[in-house]
DNA sequence: TTGACAGGATACCATTTGGTATCCATAAAG
DNA sequence: CTTTATGGATACCAAATGGTATCCTGTCAA
């Protein structure tokens, strides 16, 4: 059970909710995640790091460069924290619920 | 659609995320939450306020004290969020997944 | 009415955070 | 081999963050 505190950190961010949806489409390198922001790559490097220290991402070398991939199972400890709240789901609020309920009836 | 920066930025905090979890199971007046910390009352109303502005607890007066309760509806802002990343949920790695699909089955 | 208790307000402090600028290493491409 | 683009390393800065101490207000109970 990884402690949630990093990832929850790295959430934290607006900067860095951004770069997650980024890397949803495809995995990127430094500098095509930097030409998104207003900032220096040094600042987006950053970024990459706590989402990595996070879970969210993985950061590989690939020939000379450093790429950056959205990892799914980051998310798990958000997921998990988020169960105990069970008891408040009853009135089914969450817009999760309904997405996954779609993707039940799509299997 | 409300902005969910306030939202994450509350759940940032490893004290915050404890009092929610405190506050699950009843409502309690700042006296009785920083009792179960080891901190000023200033600074745990300091993360209660913050609370508040991610609309994940509402504070009401109640005669002379002020009670904090947890509200369910602003972990809506969290959920909208993760539903970005629908395409990754097919392996169904989320604990939530499953703990929602448990509730289906109950009702 | 006098405490005592719950909480508000303010000022202050140390650390973290998000960002910059600068310089350095390395790997390809020509 | 030299150039050029990617990214690592370091130092630095301003602002936000998490915390304290102190003092003030109001309300309830004896």
């Amino acid at each position: 059970m990884t402690a949630p505190q990093p990832t929850f950190r790295a959430l934290a961010d607006p900067t860095r909710r951004e770069i997650l949806l980024l890397l949803r489409s495809r995995p990127m390198n430094l500098v095509e995640i930097s030409a998104q922001f207003d900032m220096t790559r040094a600042a987006v490097k950053k970024h990459l790091i706590i989402l990595r220290d996070g879970g969210l991402i993985t950061m590989t070398p690939e020939g000379r460069t450093l790429v950056s991939r959205f990892n799914p199972a980051g998310l798990r400890a958000v997921f998990s924290w988020l169960e105990f709240f069970d008891a408040f789901w009853d009135d089914r609020l969450s817009a999760l619920a309904t997405a996954i309920e779609k993707d039940q009836d799509n299997a």
